[in-house]
DNA sequence: ACTATTATTTTAGAATTATCGAAATATGCC
DNA sequence: GGCATATTTCGATAATTCTAAAATAATAGT
């Protein structure tokens, strides 16, 4: 069950156009950038890149915040961690090697 | 690595059936398991669990070594470190945050 | 050579996802 | 209200991926 959320979560962030959002994002850190903004750095249409933003909200890796007109979208760093920390978890519990 | 590449490997990752796969290889270690091994551990038909590796060794999480009949999946922990670090790199670039 | 075991490839239909223009919605300002 | 800006929803088409049966390949034992 906790599988299936990671996957999601890994799906979300393997497409080309929603890593290079959320790397953007990242990069600009925890002050998080309009929907706009992301769209001029990213050169994609509204509606395609509403789409993809929703997506990556939808499984918590990015969070919107609204000013008034504009939207902020913020990474959420704790959950990425979490993610990456999934991945390893367990690991080499079946043997006997030191990671 | 480029982003490109990342999504890619993201992707892979981002199914239940592979995200299994290879967390599964993660608990066993560096010895690998065999197709057959993960098919009994898995319980999916044979076609669809051969299909599902050949990806993850596409981008190269998999590798496999034949040992006679028996083919071992053998997962590549540099891999998966990369990739997790491509995630966070440049993280903050353009802000003053201290993460 | 024949048979059993292990794993891959091929194939094809079903299901999901991607794209983007156009229309719609939300918010703030005058 | 009327207008501008910011973003989402709708809808239709295109493209990709998923699944698994059937066929194929490689290896080893008898």
């Amino acid at each position: 069950m906790e599988n299936e959320i990671a996957a999601k979560k890994l799906a979300e962030l393997g497409h080309i156009t929603r890593l290079s959002i959320f790397r953007y994002l990242v990069k600009v850190g925890d002050q998080g950038a309009p929907v706009g903004q992301i769209q001029e750095e990213l050169d994609v249409p509204g509606s395609t890149l509403s789409h993809h933003i929703s997506r990556l909200v939808s499984v918590g890796l990015i969070k919107q915040v609204r000013e008034s007109r504009i939207l902020y979208c913020i990474p959420q760093f704790d959950v990425l961690d979490e993610l990456v920390e999934f991945l390893k978890s367990e690991c080499c519990t079946e043997a006997k090697c030191i990671r």
